[in-house]
DNA sequence: TCGATATAAGACTAAATATATCTTATATAT
DNA sequence: ATATATAAGATATATTTAGTCTTATATCGA
């Protein structure tokens, strides 16, 4: 698993929206600006995030983005999962059978273990309680000034 | 995190010196051979573990890789991080200066905790216990015939 | 000491993936 | 109708991963 930039900017998109709560309407171009995403790529994220049940897009003048249910029903793993697909640590985590015997396999078992770990960490967080604390990904909820051009580098 | 090819190989080497034991010197040609895994690409992993001081390695004619320590004392996360460097999930994890203010942050503080978790599962594992039981990745143990070219693709 | 054999080290290439951006189409409010 | 907003997919660029190749160095044994 890596969460790659577009992981970390659903992240932001959905932090973003949970902050205006469930139902609120909020543009393309807004989430882009505050969570210093670009608007194209934004534009991709969200349909990831429409196909897996946690926005709804609304098209036309005055469209834009809203969460789907309250944001203590989504779960990191939720919008994680929707960016990058299913989290596996390793190959034969997410494939069984590009192994020969992945049932039997010592090494196997182990990724089995800290991907399910993983899952469950993100699992247990949702987007209510984040959105309730300081972000350092976001500028302050919901006008205070102070731009935050993330530093980019070595994602990994 | 992300478990690369490299990575994959890294713990197949060792899983394989392993299984000869501490300080039993093996051709980089037969564990190359063994664990299916490109000569030269080994020969650049090795590299890396000895530098971790995993192995040491032989130059010359006769040469080849050992163990420096009992396999018991080597663990799975050890090797990981020896070939990709140091895990982190997350920029932040990594580099908490890539936000401006991750010691607040909430997100900041789920990374962490998936971090650590993730890199304790890695080390309670130890190549004893690995060499110890089947491997799916590696001919049985010894000498048994039956290669296992594994199936490349979607390493996520 | 010389030659055969083995790895070292780093340059180089190729492929895959991530990260956008651009263009044309479609939907909606006024 | 027109202006505005997103949809969808093609295209481009950059980065990372994976693998190969070449030259150098070390060691064994005749």
């Amino acid at each position: 698993m890596r969460l790659t930039r577009a992981g970390e900017y659903g992240i932001r998109c959905v932090l973003h929206l949970a902050r205006h709560g469930r139902g609120t309407l909020v543009s393309r171009k807004e989430i882009a600006a505050r969570t210093d995403v670009p608007p194209h790529f934004l534009a991709k994220i969200a349909q990831q995030l429409a196909k897996a049940g946690i926005i709804e897009i609304m098209q036309g003048a005055n469209g834009g983005y809203r969460l789907l249910t309250d944001p203590s029903e989504i779960s990191l793993l939720a919008v994680i999962e929707a960016i990058i697909g299913g989290i596996s640590l390793n190959d034969c985590v997410g494939r069984p059978e590009s192994c020969h015997n992945s049932a039997l396999c010592t090494v196997h078992r182990v990724w089995n273990k800290a991907n399910q770990q993983l899952r469950a960490t993100l699992q247990e967080t949702n987007f209510a309680t984040l959105a309730a604390e300081e972000a350092c990904c976001l500028t302050p909820f919901p006008e205070a000034g102070g731009h935050n051009p993330l530093q980019r580098k070595k994602m990994i």
